[in-house]
DNA sequence: AATATTCTAGAATATTATTCTAGTCAAGCA
DNA sequence: TGCTTGACTAGAATAATATTCTAGAATATT
């Protein structure tokens, strides 16, 4: 399989597309995808309004983009998290540290990614939805072998997604809205052993 | 404590107000709450310009005052599936039915609410975390006895809604969003077992 | 009934997204 | 070097749409 080309870093790229799409993402957050107007992110950027056009169509086209960049970046970071790890145990803390991992450090880009989906309307919902079917094959093979030789529980497949990204998504979200303050870290531990006790066979007895 | 106010239904309702939110459900449903226009509402609620504002003020107030609605008539559900039942395990599960239930019942207003919550906008933040919060609380008062009795486990008070009712949200956001097609009823089994089971002092031992 | 208050209407206005025309700039090439 | 082409930028002009305003109808209150 290729390697997915690199996720460029639109806060440090020096290209005129990338300040945009860095001054819209502050704007947005800012004020909210509504109410941030064009003339919010051309002052932000330094762009012209013609510019801005050029690159991105209309101002849901420049959320369309962010958006695309996020979940990008998201999965490349989860995918690295979770490849290559000597248990199944260790693969989902992996994965669940990696996402709340992620979160802390690109707070804006992750509550413009989990909390605006819909802001980018359904025009573009096609697209979003292949790019992230796409990544999370990748990710569901790599947890393969461990409900193959029944360490992991067998279950309607969609709903492995919702058991093992579902309560470290809920506490996200919550974090991201300043909404509960249990730190980082301490998540991670707790949420970690939860997803093992609810997606393992017999986790009790594991050793 | 004074039993709550009735939960008004905007769809039968025949209030000018009511007429309106439905309306504004519909567009924004159909089109997004940014691309839906005043018009759109105005033409479909039957209602004019003038009335819309004054009952509303903005656009966003239309969609505050949806939100809100939504809040409450999602709540008064659970909380009522979940008051009054005889052991740990039942009170989960009757969240997790009522949680899904509600959803599949109102998939438009569901999506409005689970999806949508930063379209709103900072400006209701603080009402709709104030209205959040003070459900959640009664929830939790519901739950207190058994963690009390050692039957739940002890966890920092923030984890658990994360944990009961994330893998919840996670189906629901991608049942309504068409990305899963596992039937709510095979869910509800699934993941209130598993909730179980990340919750529970040793759910093995139970019986 | 008289008065006040809430509600409705739709035209007028202001704001803001989008389009359009005219360039600038860099890369390739004769 | 000078020419050509295509990607990019600028900002004024336009169009779409949110919001305000004035006036009047309906409803409640005394």
């Amino acid at each position: 399989m290729p390697a997915p080309p690199p996720v460029i870093d639109i806060e440090t790229s020096p290209d005129r597309k990338s300040a945009i799409l860095a001054a819209a993402l502050a704007v947005f957050s800012e004020k909210g995808i509504e109410a941030a107007t064009i003339e919010d992110v051309r002052q932000r950027s330094q762009a012209s309004v013609g510019s801005i056009y050029h690159h991105f169509g209309t101002k849901e086209g420049i959320a369309a983009a962010l958006f695309a960049h996020g979940i990008d970046d998201y999965w490349a970071r989860l995918i690295a998290s979770a490849a290559g790890k000597a248990s199944a145990e260790r693969t989902i803390h992996g994965l669940i540290a990696a996402h709340i991992g992620w979160i802390a450090e690109k707070p804006d880009l992750a509550r413009f990614l989990f909390s605006r989906r819909q802001a980018v309307g359904q025009a573009y919902d096609e697209a979003i939805r292949q790019r992230t079917a796409a990544h999370f094959k990748t990710l569901f093979e790599l947890l393969k072998p461990w409900f193959k030789q029944g360490v992991l529980r067998r279950l309607p497949a969609g709903l492995y997604a919702p058991l093992l990204m579902g309560p470290a998504q809920e506490y996200s979200r919550q974090w991201l809205g300043g909404r509960i303050d249990i730190e980082p870290r301490v998540a991670i531990r707790e949420l970690s052993q939860a997803a093992w006790r609810s997606l393992a066979v017999d986790p009790d007895r594991r050793d």
